[in-house]
DNA sequence: GTAATTATGAGACTTCCG
DNA sequence: CGGAAGTCTCATAATTAC
């Protein structure tokens, strides 16, 4: 049942409103509005390049301008690489005619914009989304380190305004609302700055004064009104702004994705894939604007208890639920990260995954230790199957030589969430010292004590008032890895604990996969993002679905030898292809591997956590954070399969 | 002597419960 | 409404290994 989840029956419907077609809001790029678009991009010039390069470019508006006396000189030096905008303004600084002048100016402005070494990861970051490294630079010291929504958009607009900008040789632009200054999205307020436009329309009414807003900053009338006509009579002025801008970003997703790509330049994929830029946009938008509309909905409430759709062994089982069609594979795809993530990061999550609602579980009912996670996937959740014989699933059952220790006042059965760090040997000291003290039953401010540190720490008793964390093999035998699956090979102790640490409960998530067993009796094409030590390989494999082709990408060389190591010791039959990095998973390189063994069955993907946790006491940023902003890499990924995958099957067909 | 490992101590945010 | 419980951590110093 969905009680378990305020995961609304509300945002279902407005789902299916917007897939029968509500026009006003309507955000779907389909073809028809890919071409209408486009149409109106070209048929009228005037405009579109012009209002947001003006705002873009800020007083080095001239850059813009096809046919401006110095736009010879600032197309060379565009071509060497420095962004148009750097380029008008040191032009500008130090006139045309030192060309010598003007290249020692833009080298020491290059070098005094270089990234910090702070931020650098999040540039390249960026950079590999194939933005040019300039445009990253200056567009993150524009809107700081920690908001990459808005580092992304104005990017994304950027790019838009830098393809037309070259493209387009614009006789009018030059002269057009060259007045403005300042945001483009934040400064509405200011009309006095557009004096010469004044008498186009009177401001009369609430429409005239939008036509009038969209007029001064140098749309034309006629682009204007279809805009307002296309966004209906409510839409703001930033809306509306937005959209127009729209069309420049289709085309600058052309600009992202170069036609040289061969095998399916004729194919739709491609087609589709240009924007899966401008999809990211528009649903970051979406979210922005449910966000101001129903904010006190934001939360999503975790269910209690946190079973999911279902756990073995328990009565309450959803057998069935409606997934958006945008959500349907092929492929399927299985995304997981900590439940407990500060506000509004699910709803986010659940808003770029094609609006599924997630999955939380707490694998507590699998086995020994709690690990509550949320996952979003489009897996069928009928008829699952748990792997067997169960796991132990009490404290006892685990670890029974800790029985005879174990004192009657600590009454935990379940272990907490098993973590990345261990306690202190200097702690298990204190504790032993503590209890040493007191004879028989220790005090209660001791027990006290005692408890909580144990639960902080999942300390177990190993002897006489002696508590002790759990070996690394207890932890890999707690979360279903088979014994020594992170032992030996160069791997410290240190490092097994955060492995393991960031790893996925085998039982769990193989009981979610269980479904797919009847579905792919040859085997299973497996993509799987960040894969540390192999969470979905292993329970895939556990549950005997034969791994035919497996892509796993995992940064760190530690886990993918542990990854390697274990393919090899159990005698994987299918092939083994390692990405160090999920920059390299560009379109080319995902057509290339789709194209060599006929795409993908399933994306994995659980993305870094580390600012999203509340054990993290220093950059609990949520999505924004440098680390688990990585989930939109897997949202990138999973929509370039997506669009890659289509675009093959239509080909074939 | 340098590199790798280990020890240590650093709160914040959220939900639940009474 | 306030307290309790719980959380895939991080940076640095100290120590040990090579």
């Amino acid at each position: 049942m969905l009680r378990s989840f305020s995961w609304p029956i509300l945002q279902v419907k407005k789902m299916v409103d917007n897939n029968s077609g509500g026009e006003a809001d309507n955000f779907d790029w389909d073809t028809e509005d890919d071409l209408e678009i486009d149409n109106y991009a070209i048929s009228a010039p005037s405009g579109l390049s012009t209002p947001c390069g003006e705002a873009v470019l800020g007083s080095a508006e001239a850059g813009s301008s096809g046919n401006s006396p110095n736009s010879k000189i600032i197309d060379h030096f565009v071509g060497m690489g420095f962004s148009r905008e750097m380029v008008a303004k040191v032009v500008e600084e130090k006139g045309e005619e030192n060309s010598d002048l003007i290249l020692e100016a833009l080298l020491e402005y290059s070098a005094s914009t270089l990234p910090s070494s702070s931020n650098s990861k999040l540039i390249d970051h960026f950079v590999g989304m194939g933005f040019s490294e300039e445009m990253v630079v200056k567009v993150v010291q524009e809107n700081g380190e920690g908001n990459t929504d808005s580092i992304l958009e104005t990017l994304l607009t950027y790019s838009a305004l830098e393809t037309t900008a070259s493209v387009q040789q614009n006789p009018d632009s030059g002269n057009c609302s060259s007045d403005y200054e300042g945001s483009l999205l934040n400064d509405f307020s200011d009309f006095d700055s557009f004096s010469e436009s004044e008498e186009i329309m009177s401001p009369s009414s609430e429409e005239g004064r939008k036509l009038l807003h969209l007029t001064k900053m140098g749309y034309s009338e006629a682009e204007a009104s279809v805009v307002m006509e296309r966004c209906g009579p409510d839409s703001t002025i930033e809306e509306l702004t937005d959209f127009i801008c729209a069309a420049q970003i289709a085309k600058a997703a052309d600009a992202l994705f170069p036609l040289e790509d061969k095998p399916f330049s004729n194919g739709s994929s491609h087609k589709k894939r240009r924007n899966w830029g401008y999809d990211l946009l528009l649903r970051k938008k979406k979210l922005k604007l449910e966000k101001r509309f129903d904010e006190d909905d934001d939360a999503v409430h975790l269910p209690n208890p946190m079973i999911g759709f279902g756990v073995p062994n328990e009565p309450d089982q959803i057998t069935n639920r409606v997934l958006p069609e945008a959500a349907l594979g092929p492929p399927y795809f299985y995304y997981e990260n900590v439940a407990l993530a500060p506000k509004g990061v699910w709803t986010t999550i659940s808003r770029f995954l094609y609006d599924v609602e997630p999955e939380f579980v707490d694998s507590k009912f699998f086995c020994a230790a709690a690990r509550k996670r949320g996952y979003v996937h489009n897996l069928p959740i009928d008829n699952r199957f748990p792997l067997l014989p169960f796991p132990p699933r009490t404290i006892h059952e685990a670890f029974p030589l800790t029985r005879k220790w174990w004192p009657s006042w600590d009454t935990r059965t379940k272990l907490n969430c098993l973590q990345t760090c261990i306690a202190s040997a200097r702690l298990t000291d204190k504790i032993r010292k503590a209890l040493e003290d007191s004879d028989g039953e220790p005090p209660l401010g001791i027990q006290k004590f005692v408890l909580e540190q144990c639960r902080k720490w999942n300390l177990v008793w190993v002897g006489r008032n002696k508590v002790a964390p759990l070996e690394p093999d207890e932890v890999e035998m707690l979360l279903g890895f088979p014994r020594n699956h992170t032992r030996g090979g160069g791997i410290s102790r240190t490092d097994r604990y955060k492995s393991l640490g960031n790893s996925f409960q085998i039982d769990t998530v193989a009981y979610h996969f269980s479904v797919l067993k009847d579905k792919f009796p040859g085997g299973i094409n497996l993509l799987s993002l960040f894969s540390g030590i192999g969470g979905a390989e292993v329970a895939l494999h556990q549950l005997g679905i034969p791994l035919k082709n497996v892509v796993a990408v995992e940064i760190a060389e530690l886990n993918r030898n542990i990854l390697r190591s274990w393919w090899e010791q159990t005698n994987q039959r299918g092939t083994l292809t390692d990405i160090q990095d999920v920059q390299e998973l560009n379109g080319d390189r995902l057509e290339q591997l789709i194209k060599n063994f006929g795409g993908f069955d399933l994306v994995v993907g659980g993305s870094p956590c580390n600012n999203l946790t509340g054990s993290n006491r220093y950059h609990r940023d949520g999505l924004e954070g440098k680390d688990s902003a990585l989930f939109f890499d897997f949202c990138r990924i999973l929509d370039l399969v997506k669009c890659i995958m289509n675009g093959t099957k239509s080909m074939i067909i």
